[in-house]
DNA sequence: AGCCATCAGTATAGGCCATATACCGTTGCC
DNA sequence: GGCAACGGTATATGGCCTATACTGATGGCT
């Protein structure tokens, strides 16, 4: 692997890009320069001495334009047009630095995420810091709910990878194998991820007024002949929120807790049955 | 409540819808009569005796159609083109069965989601049965990916909610509270949406020639300096695959079960603990 | 029997979108 | 100073969703 050594997280990147890149090996994978992987993992400044005026942007700057359009007003008001207008430029000027919209969203995406948590200085045991790790991750899908609807192939960014060993580091030496710590590890983002998806679902329809809500929804339709359990938890005000719009968040968030600790606890009889056996 | 007794999971249904459809309360809810819980839980057959030529298609004829393309070619391929082209009718005559195209993606996702399966007569405790959910409902995903990438509000269709109500009458006498029998509910339903989903990622990405696979990207950038938990699995060979582009599919559902495992062991003991306190 | 409101399907058009292509003008190196 | 590289733009193509206006078929009513 003979990559450059002067790649950054191109979360502190300014410079532009290259079609093809320089970074990573002479062979480049299939699909050619413009894979999503290598624009991700593109070098930061890059010293420029070529000809030609200098770029007025910088991939970043595009890609944050971008991640504000979608903060504000979600992922799918996020189009070249928008970007270019916030940017002050033309439309077809942003090809000069993402190769594609896709790549711009994997980008989003990843620049997003942000750096892992440092959980070096939690205290406690690997349980309080695999839950802390769920829980800022978490935080993240509530910064940018857009993340969760937004289309991206695979997990390999910078940031995404970062994240990936953050967690892995915390569950290293607790008695799993290598196999069982990629299948935690895995679990943990998917179950995260996906009870996010469902929460900024809720959360959205409790806040706009031209969306019913979970609760009203049911109340409709729930008869007990045909939905007897849901039913029963509905007399009981099982689904009645705390308050308002905001109360769906953090309702959603003790469903993940609650998930996690009892996955926490079923880790640690595992891997204390395993001990004892030898 | 007073719903006209004659509805149906539009699985069945046949007939043409009207605008404001006839069921539900006399209130509609807020957004009117176009919203997606009421088009969801339109009526199914509706005996004609108004003036106009016979509708040619169905609701239903629609919406399969729609899963036909997305099976094909993803959720992307939808358009009201291709379905229309499909169906062979113009774009336009389309909107005289589904409100819009979001309203139709909706319906989709319920139609793909089918009944689920019918757990009384699985053999064994609610472990087991908990699991064949799981199971029933990672086998909707596999067989329909698109389902993962489709943008649904909210999980308020009748396929839907009969999905919720057949884990949570399983779950419903194990000895949890109705919070948490909720918590649980959707902690299960994220965790496999979420699994599902990167299972599918991951599988297209390995499938896919212009498609980085997630071993090959790591072993482009994972230097043990940087991520020297996720060098050392790799290493370890861990991230190879067992046998070619089929085999991502089922090597994350081992990563599924595995943590369901972990986590009904753990509500095993939580209720346990509960119950020896009185 | 004949009127007519109703409704299925169509045609057209407007306003978005991503992006291929061709072009202009600037820049730094030789 | 020439020239190749490069940033930014203008234009155009083909796709998308859907509002609007229309045609023609239908069945209940008088």
């Amino acid at each position: 692997m003979a990559y450059t050594d002067g790649y950054t997280l191109y979360t502190v990147s300014v410079g532009c890009q290259r079609k093809g890149g320089t970074m990573g090996s002479e062979q480049t994978p299939p699909g050619g320069g413009s894979s999503t992987f290598e624009f991700l993992w593109r070098e930061g400044d890059r010293p420029r001495s070529s000809p030609g005026p200098r770029p007025g942007l910088s991939v970043t700057q595009v890609v944050v334009a971008a991640i504000a359009i979608a903060d504000a007003d979600g992922i799918d008001a996020v189009s070249m047009q928008q970007v270019a207008k916030r940017l002050e430029v033309t439309p077809m000027s942003l090809y000069r630095y993402v190769p594609s919209k896709k790549h711009l969203v994997e980008a989003m995406f990843d620049e997003a995420s942000g750096a892992p948590p440092g959980l070096d200085a939690v205290p406690g045991g690997w349980q309080v810091r695999v839950e802390a790790w769920v829980t800022a991750l978490w935080g993240r899908y509530q910064a940018h709910p857009w993340m969760l609807r937004a289309q991206v192939s695979q997990p390999i960014g910078p940031n995404q990878l970062a994240w990936l060993e953050a967690l892995l580091a915390v569950i290293k030496d607790i008695g799993l194998t290598y196999e069982e710590m990629v299948s935690l590890a895995l679990f943990l983002t998917g179950a995260t991820q996906g009870l996010a998806r469902i929460s900024t679902d809720l959360a959205r329809a409790a806040g706009e007024d031209d969306l019913i809500s979970f609760g009203e929804a049911l109340a409709a339709v729930a008869r007990p002949d045909r939905f007897p359990t849901l039913s029963a938890l509905l007399s009981a005000g099982t689904f009645d929120l705390p308050a308002g719009a905001a109360g769906e968040a953090t309702s959603t968030e003790t469903d993940l807790t609650f998930g996690l600790r009892q996955l926490i606890e079923g880790i640690e009889a595992h891997v204390a049955a395993r001990a004892e056996r030898g």
